[in-house]
DNA sequence: AATGCCCTGTGACTTAATCACAGACGGGCG
DNA sequence: CGCCCGTCTGTGATTAAGTCACAGGGCATT
């Protein structure tokens, strides 16, 4: 039984519930805290439950046989895991795996509880469902940015996505190649180019963006 | 009210219903015939029912701004078109697109009676995310071929997923290319060289296999 | 200071996408 | 029947992206 309930703040799907569905909540519901880096879900070991992100992020992220990798989407907190619920279910498992990209604090539901929970709360049902309403349009943006959309554009949005309160992004060029499911030396040569029009500077594991507004006028180009 | 319950017999998954929840279907279910080529749902009007595909396939695909589109999957008879419910409850609108590609024969479930059956019915909740696990883990596959797969491989896969019983596709190379997320040229050049090779004969509007052992051994290739 | 592991840069080449356009086919119509 | 027109197909030229191979630099560890 959780004590603290503080955590339910961070949902705001999960307050008109009844009193009654949410004491089933708190007597079942686990808190559970998790170290950066840790594998939450992966091939071979589906989910039990259902979680919910108090704190953190979450990275979904698929890998293919031959060894490459695309990030799919990120949970944030006050968001739920949602799609793992869908193999949590129906026994499924996915080939996507699930990573903590910082700590992170999660309320686990359990399998049966979530079942219980989707018969007892219509309120609750509403919150599962439009979390994978969102969930599917970021996977259908993901298949339309790869198919569609130039790669230049697309690392100039993920550069803006990804920069920290600094305007800078702490990481190395294959990671950002896996961001846009892409080879590294793709992304080495562009960010080469940006850096030679002056939007930005690299160094060892980190780039540095000197001029936002050039690379967001690129990235608006659609 | 439904009078003809053999569409039941199409569903595996909804057999397993107690008699109230089935008759509540039957209460509530409309049965539907589409045409060929009718629009079921897209952008702008969003589904206010669960539909569940007795026979015939739906094709649902992701148009771009750019004019571009790429086909995600096919709803075929016994299957539901279960995306769609997650709009349908989270009233988020999607930008894909489903169609009729041939004559169908639907069950419309409207949304009072889904949410209704998801409360009462435990075999309906196993029945709806055993839906939604098979189109995502087809969604995560659709991803994983754009990104890393070979034109080349993808297109004599796509080719043997479409052929008829003899052996022929009766599609024009656009509407192949939309199939697979690129460009005409594209196609056309790849079919050139598998008829050169021998494998396939062209001519408008249709594409005849003729070695299909070898255009699989390059499917298989992976 | 030496070692070894990542990380980055870059040339060379292949594959795919884009642009531009010509010509072929086929259905409908005078 | 023969012509017209819209659609479909083929192809060259160019650019973008992905692959392969390898060199050199930074940094932590010893």
């Amino acid at each position: 039984m959780l004590n603290d309930l503080t955590w339910r703040h961070e949902f705001p799907g999960l307050t008109g519930l009844s009193a009654s569905v949410s004491d089933l909540l708190d007597q079942r519901a686990i808190s559970a805290k998790l170290k950066k880096g840790a594998v939450i879900f992966g091939p071979g070991n589906a989910a039990e439950n259902l979680l919910l992100l108090v704190s953190g992020t979450v990275r979904v992220q698929q890998l293919s046989e031959a060894g490459r990798e695309i990030v799919l989407y990120r949970v944030h907190g006050g968001e739920s895991c949602v799609l793992t619920t869908a193999c949590l279910l129906a026994f499924e498992d996915y080939s996507a795996e699930g990573i903590a990209e910082t700590d992170v604090e999660t309320i686990l539901i359990p399998r049966d509880t979530f079942d219980e929970l989707m018969s007892v709360s219509k309120e609750f049902r509403a919150f599962v469902f439009e979390a994978y309403s969102k969930r599917i349009t970021d996977l259908f943006m993901v298949i339309e940015e790869i198919a569609f959309k130039r790669m230049d554009i697309r690392v100039a949005q993920k550069l803006l996505e990804l920069q920290d309160a600094q305007n800078t992004l702490h990481l190395t060029h294959q990671k950002l190649a896996v961001e846009l499911g892409t080879a590294r030396e793709v992304i080495s040569r562009q960010l080469k180019e940006f850096e030679r029009r002056g939007w930005l500077s690299l160094s060892r594991g980190a780039i540095e963006l000197r001029d936002g507004a050039a690379i967001k006028r690129l990235a608006e180009v659609m």
